[in-house]
DNA sequence: AATGGGCCCAACCGCGACTTT
DNA sequence: TAAAGTCGCGGTTGGGCCCAT
């Protein structure tokens, strides 16, 4: 993907030597960025161009590190049930992928909406009665508006809010100790899986797959699954993926409650750490 | 084997929001 | 308070790949 004509490649090319580079990023470059960001973190994108020795904008700097070099980000296809949780979330959010992005772990705004809009959008257009044709969990979609409608209510009416900032780099809030850390699945394809977790730390076991880099200095990079405040006083929520649960639905406890037990597979840790697995509806 | 069209994805562009001075 | 700098977002584009003809 990120192989190119030499004539573009030449990174310490005397030719054009102060011109900025545009087009497709070289290995080097790319190994130049990570270097940089992951020993140095990031204080401004435009000084991490400089620092890296990289002849590209700042804002190219941010947008590869983003889409393609944070070692969050998942490299496997979109699954099936993240595809659900793209079209599940459009609806509810319309066309804020950064926000959509902030609810699926290691993916990108860039990669959902090309996705989108390569696929999903194409499809829809093809099926005149609303775009649910091929999906055998349209019912089920239907069937937990919950879901969605709860995502709704956390992203909020604002333009900005905590999760698409988390995406961003911010630093997690504390999450209230007194909380068991726990997560859950919603049953049912359509739902997909509802993940959260509410954890004495903000650190380690609620993180996504790894956070190598986040473990740098500055708090810009690679912040994994992250976490943060609903925007409500008093509620905090924190996210726990694992293997096998590929999307997550943020909500508070007092949301997760409004489930029925049975739409609940509840995996638990308590606060020392000790697992269970399908424990019901007993958050507590 | 050549080629034309469609698809997919990485990256750019423009703009608004936010931060700093 | 205003201006400049920076960041982040969504829309769009360009090019490579794949496949059908």
């Amino acid at each position: 993907m990120v192989e190119k004509p030499a004539s573009q490649a030449d990174v310490g090319g005397e030719v054009e030597a102060h011109k900025e580079r545009k087009g497709l990023w070289s290995p080097e470059e790319d190994e130049r960025l990570y270097t940089r960001i992951t020993r140095h973190g990031v204080s401004t994108w435009s000084s991490v161009a400089q620092l890296a020795g990289l002849r590209r904008s700042g804002k190219s700097c941010r947008l590869r590190w983003m889409n393609y070099l944070r070692p969050d980000l998942k490299k496997e296809p979109i699954s099936k049930r993240e595809e659900e949780t793209i079209i599940s979330l459009q609806k509810s959010l319309g066309n804020r992928w950064s926000v959509i992005a902030a609810k699926m772990p290691g993916r990108t705004d860039n990669e959902i909406k090309n996705y989108w809009n390569s696929r999903i959008r194409k499809r829809q257009n093809a099926s005149p009665a609303g775009g649910k044709g091929d999906s055998g969990c349209a019912k089920q979609q239907g069937d937990l508006p919950a879901a969605d409608d709860k995502a709704s209510v956390l992203a909020g009416p604002r333009a900005k809010e905590p999760v698409s900032s988390m995406a961003s780099g911010a630093t997690a809030p504390p999450v209230p100790a007194r909380f068991p850390l726990f997560a859950c699945q919603l049953l049912g394809c359509g739902g997909g899986a509802a993940a959260i977790a509410a954890a004495g730390t903000t650190e380690s076991t609620t993180t996504h797959e790894n956070n190598r880099a986040g473990s740098e200095s500055d708090a810009s990079v690679g912040n994994g699954s992250g976490g943060g405040g609903d925007g409500r006083e008093g509620h905090y929520y924190y996210c726990a993926v694992d293997g096998d649960i590929d999307m997550i639905h943020l909500m508070s406890f007092d949301d997760l409650l409004e489930y029925p037990a049975s739409d609940l597979l509840m995996d638990a840790w308590d606060r020392n750490g000790l697992y269970s697995t399908n424990t019901g509806n007993s958050v507590d």
